[in-house]
DNA sequence: CGCTGCGTTGAGCTTCTTCAACGATCGTGG
DNA sequence: CCACGATCGTTGAAGAAGCTCAACGCAGCG
């Protein structure tokens, strides 16, 4: 108990909260570990709450009939999700499954409206958690309609870029084929990609680890992302 | 004002609102005009809080660098945009511009948060309003990356029906090339895969009045959408 | 009555996916 | 500790889907 309040207090999402609310908080949410690749909640899923990480990686998705597979998020530590489907009451729209071996917290859906109706500070960050999801979608859905591959892809490098640090040397935090469905596309498609890029001196790979050799180029392909 | 109350009450976000707190809102609000194709804000501006539809028909969308637009919303009387500007702090996402004539109204940033901080069923009505978003947004995202643009017309023709009353002829509230740029394509291939399910049996059209004749094999296209 | 925007159709082409094969890597069990 | 199998990543060739460019009919509106 003690360890699930201190870890509480680094959730945004709870910021500025008393200690007798993260009392609250932790009296309603119950843990569990996921290992890799084993599902949290299925699309269609009976939302009864939503869930917070812990520690891991998640990954919330949708599948085609054919299987083809659009991966709409990914959070690490500290990032809620499925928050939406304590307000709609309805079922998840959508997959959830862990990347990594994960810790995960959930919040049952009545106990978690009852703080927040006694906790106008909890209800405003919800509201900016809930606004900022939809600002991130927005962009998904402009890159996914209105960008080629190579554009998708230069925007996520420049964006994996700002994550760490600004580094000219970006860890891939999922495998490529993630990535891929990431970023829309399949597997080969991105492979394909990366090796133009690289061709045209855009960037160099070396397995998982990308350098970016020319940003300015980068951030034209990208569809001139306004720069920092 | 006597007018505004009145329209208010029938918005969906304020409902469950005291009459009273009905007066604060119209106090807060001003209402503005905007003719057919005039822009009401463009992506960037900064979003010092949020609208409401009065009359007419309000878009939502994006726009790439060599002019093509991705339509994210379709926004008539009663329905609010962009609220989440009011959380974010930042600015418009998005561009918005006026398809008809139509009467906005606009609630100030600050005042309204006040709003919702004293009234926690207005908070409740505003995050079941974003979480709703939220879903609209992961279907938009799906059916962008997952299906094809047959697939992506049958649901929408199928969802037109059901918003009007599962009527088998249903009118297309907006131009096809505005339907296009909902759809995420163009006119040209809007229009020729109009001809082609109309080929196929599926439906007919008589200019922008389409007759559903084969439900089951739209929803089939559409990717199986659960039936109602 | 002309003009402008919308819708349609055709031809060609770009982009991306599909299908297939193969090398590399990694975890696991023998 | 090595060998094996599964998954991942890469590459090639072929095909499909949708976009671009162009032309043209049509309607609405000034």
């Amino acid at each position: 108990m003690m360890k699930i309040t201190g870890f509480l207090a680094t959730v945004p999402l709870f910021s500025g909260l008393t200690p007798a609310q993260y009392d609250e908080l932790a009296m309603i949410a119950t843990a569990q570990t996921v290992k890799k690749g084993q599902p949290i909640f299925a699309e269609g899923d009976q939302g009864n709450g939503f869930y917070v990480v812990g520690s891991g990686l998640v990954k919330i998705y949708k599948l085609s009939l054919e299987g083809k597979e659009q991966i709409l998020h990914l959070f690490g530590p500290g990032e809620p999700f499925a928050e939406a489907a304590v307000f709609t009451g309805s079922s998840f729209p959508a997959h959830a499954m862990a990347l990594e071996e994960s810790r995960v917290f959930f919040f049952p859906r009545q106990a978690f409206i009852e703080l927040i109706r006694q906790n106008p500070d909890l209800a405003m960050n919800m509201m900016a958690a809930l606004s900022m999801r939809l600002k991130k979608f927005a962009h998904l859905i402009e890159d996914l309609s209105l960008k080629e591959v190579p554009g998708r892809l230069a925007a996520h490098l420049l964006f994996l870029s700002g994550q760490q640090g600004d580094a000219d040397t970006v860890a891939l935090p999922v495998s490529k084929t993630q990535l891929a469905s990431l970023l829309g596309t399949i597997p080969e498609t991105l492979s394909r990609m990366l090796a133009k890029l690289a061709k045209q001196g855009y960037i160099a790979t070396s397995g998982p680890r990308i350098t970016l050799l020319d940003r300015d180029g980068l951030s034209d392909l990208a569809g001139g992302e306004k720069r920092l």
